[in-house]
DNA sequence: TGAACATATGAGCAAATGATCATATGTTGA
DNA sequence: TCAACATATGATCATTTGCTCATATGTTCA
């Protein structure tokens, strides 16, 4: 029987240590709030969310703008559609996509603020 | 002489991308923008982050804490610190590690609220 | 000075990721 | 109904990434 390894360090900091414990938030979420920046955490994803803050887009647009082909493009919306970033409307073929709501803007602004700034 | 293909389709909306190519930041910009999310984007990163909005941490504490080797947390406080995104002070041989401004806890929180509320 | 300990780092490897290509799906208009 | 077109998707491949292992660095204290 033998015991996992995390760390052969001495426990410095007890008490901070299961404070820390008691309020980090459940592993779940941690998890999802992970997944939710790494879908900003691409250039591709992150042009496509920006170019979106200014109005509506239809994929070949996106493409167009980007210089990317229309198949990366759609892949990457599928992907930030599956986490609730954009939306998406159908007109004919064409399918216009925007912005979810307005989370996705203020984090984009955060995360702008942040770089400038430093 | 071959053009390159971004996208096949005739562009439905000149104006629009037109618009959105004059208003989208330049692509450095974006691409450091990614990179912060980037950050963000990954489950032992955000939880290192997290832990670290209630106090400052030596390392062996936050790997006592995430159930990580040593070495791990020690390679992601370095990216993070790469970053910018915590600081560091010595005492001794211990280090410990804290937020490095509040931009990173307002990224939290909104990304927070995103998964929170949807 | 040298053992003990906290942290940092380089190499290596397996898993995740993003682009492309080929092709499928679905819509329009003749 | 069928050609043309906008978009979606599956397979593939090269790159990136995060962890582990081994070891280096740096600090304290006897």
């Amino acid at each position: 029987m033998k015991e996992i390894e995390t760390c052969e360090c001495e426990v410095v900091h007890q008490d901070a240590v299961e404070t820390a414990a008691r309020r980090l938030p459940q592993d779940e979420t941690l998890y999802d709030l992970a997944e939710l920046f790494k879908l900003f955490g691409d250039s591709t994803r992150i042009k496509i969310l920006d170019a979106l803050l200014g109005t509506e887009l239809c994929v070949c647009d996106i493409a167009k703008l980007l210089n990317l082909t229309q198949s990366a493009i759609s892949h990457q919306l599928r992907t930030l559609k599956s986490g609730k970033l954009v939306r998406f409307r159908k007109e004919g073929k064409v399918v216009y996509y925007a912005l979810a709501d307005d989370h996705v803007r203020s984090i984009i602004e955060m995360g702008m603020e942040h770089i400038t700034e430093s």
